[in-house]
DNA sequence: AGAGACAGCGTACGCCGTACACCAAAGAAT
DNA sequence: ATTCTTTGGTGTACGGCGTACGCTGTCTCT
């Protein structure tokens, strides 16, 4: 007649878990809303729970970082390098765009984490079976820069600080402050220029989607040219 | 008689001392030490004493962002605008060099200073004033993305995190370890290739400043290449 | 039945940013 | 000369952070 406990016993943590639940939480809340103790209590749990399963907090944002980078769709096969460097590219900054804070988290790592060293290798790995040399090949992962993973920052893009004001921008920078165009007139005339079509004057800012895939084939045609006409290591 | 505090009554404080100390101690120790409360003390003042000329630690770094970026050398006149934005490009490097918790910083705020601004509504200056449409600059000026402001992220880059393990890396990754090549055999191939006529087979690593130039030389002429042929927004 | 290993708990420490009340000295106004 | 106000530095205190360390309960293997 013991009467066993009855009480659910939720299913135990795991680092697995742990990670998602980061993950969650950082979307949601924002990166700044990342604490042992928040996270914790998401998973019902004591802060120092956490610590069975992750180093420290360093160790779970990389461990958050692979998470994501997983996500990251496998070149494709069967084409040729430029469509697969392209497409995978793509992958990654849609990946990118559904998790904010990882941009930032990578650039703030001391270390790369395994998982974005096996992405690039296998960026490389595109190149080289592309016909690039070693040398550009090395040099032209370097030209990518962080658009290889898919960003290349939007200049204080507000995305990757969701949350971190609570609510989501509903605010179209509605006029943009007077001052503004004075002293900033090129600015300006490119932030009128960019909400052409648009119903309000000011304020929707351009097509990222755009402005990211006219760098990325820009550098591509010039990586284009530089392996066609058989770059050698002689500037 | 009256015994006048001969205590030296050292200078008063000021937004100007403050900031300067903070990317003094920034410099030094890294982003990770400067703390109100380490500032104070390089000011020999109590924690609280900065907020009267701070509002807060973000207010802070956004100032100490404006003091780095005000050290860019202005465009150069009187010469074409792939010139002169080359050299200002190399310039801001050379500047976020100096300050390598600079580009981190930079792309945590969530609104950019106005020094940046200021920065990067002259740059687009430079480039209509060489003949580009308000659209092809636009679009140019994001296609450069973190280039513009002479860094790329060197992803990982350790200068940036200097001071964050107290002496500057001594250790070239002597032997990468083992099982890398095995991982990732594209990585280390470039790796050695990279290291080519070094003592050591492998660890200097590749020349960051050719990589840096080599894919602003291969924008440049990307660019050039679009502004040659009258680029319009059919793409 | 006893011995480990494992996973979660509780407490505590030293950092952090900063709100708030206070106070000395320096002008400014009377 | 006296008072008032402003300015800039002080002291205390609060809540949040990461995490070291020791304890405890449960599950497994012998």
């Amino acid at each position: 007649m013991a009467e066993q406990t009855e009480v659910p016993r939720r299913t135990p943590l795991s680092r697995e878990r742990v990670l998602r639940a980061a993950v969650a939480l950082a979307d949601e809340a924002g990166i700044d809303s990342l604490s042992m103790r928040n996270l914790a209590q998401d998973l019902g749990v004591v802060p120092m729970a956490l610590y069975k399963h992750v180093a420290n907090k360093d160790e779970l944002v990389a461990g958050m970082i692979d998470v994501v980078i997983d996500e990251i769709a496998p070149p494709l096969a069967d084409t040729d390098w430029k469509h697969a460097v392209r497409e995978r590219i793509l992958s990654a900054r849609r990946v990118l765009q559904r998790h904010p804070w990882v941009s930032l988290a990578i650039e703030s790592q001391q270390t790369p984490t395994p998982a974005i060293l096996a992405y690039l290798d296998s960026m490389v790995g595109t190149f080289r079976t592309g016909g690039f040399s070693v040398d550009l090949a090395h040099h032209v992962m370097h030209a990518m820069g962080s658009r290889t993973l898919g960003f290349s920052q939007e200049l204080f893009d507000t995305a990757r600080n969701a949350g971190r004001t609570g609510v989501t921008s509903p605010e179209p920078p509605a006029a943009l402050p007077a001052q503004f165009a004075d002293r900033f007139p090129n600015l300006a005339k490119i932030a009128v220029v960019a909400s052409h079509d648009d119903t309000s004057v000011v304020g929707r800012g351009c097509d990222d989607q755009f402005e990211f895939e006219f760098a990325l084939d820009l550098l591509l045609e010039g990586i284009e040219r530089l392996h066609q006409q058989g770059w050698t290591s002689a500037r």
